[in-house]
DNA sequence: TCATTATTTCAAGTATTATGGAAATATAGA
DNA sequence: TCTATATTTCCATAATACTTGAAATAATGA
């Protein structure tokens, strides 16, 4: 994985209503959630909310769908667990480490 | 974990020249690594450095410790795996998922 | 103490980002 | 087609962040 895309990733979590809406995304699972109801349940007006949605798909750590009228985000869970990756690659020269495991999620 | 601490890691490794720091350090490992290695390595202007690991310092993702003349910076394992851990928390709401493991480091 | 090396701080300029209001687009249903 | 709902786009403003050059501080060794 680039560099480039893992700061654009961090860039697009390192703020705090992305980084909710995320969150939300994430325990959403497959599910996914549509703009109104994160708007709603996070308090974010409509259009800062599609602001921040795009940021988030265009760091690919968030899908969309369109279904009738509503969009639908879900979380990519693929992409986000290579960010994580790359944050601890060659850790230690990898020497010394004792797990490389934890933090994952397969869903 | 507090959303803002985890905001202010993920914005202070959201930058390309901190990620290349931090990831340094990773690899590093227990020895941590100077900035004039740093510096060296990365090309990265002094005073930048500075102003960079002073973020990185203030997320709490790196530790500075003066040995002589020197300062020696590492990598907080502990930090990093919680904030990697907080992405993926309540991850589909516990359904589904069939790891919740991978990417963590233990130095 | 003085000179040297290592590192940080300060100030300034530019660029990027977040937010809000208003308007535009898209879809569905009457 | 008309209307309502859902969502996005555009524009302007305010705040924040990155980089650079110059100066300041810290620690060591001569």
């Amino acid at each position: 994985m680039e560099s480039v895309v893992v700061v654009k990733a961090l860039a697009a979590l390192a703020q705090s209503s992305r980084l909710e809406i995320f969150r939300s995304l994430v325990v959403a699972g497959g599910t996914g959630l549509t703009p109104s109801v994160l708007a709603e349940s996070l308090g974010i007006a409509p259009n800062t909310l599609s602001f921040h949605l795009k940021e988030l798909v265009h760091a690919d750590l968030v899908s969309q769908e369109r279904i009738g009228r509503n969009l639908i985000y879900r979380a990519q869970y693929d992409r986000m667990n290579a960010v994580l990756g790359y944050l601890t690659q060659n850790c230690c020269q990898g020497q010394a480490c004792l797990i490389e495991a934890a933090s994952r999620c397969d869903c």
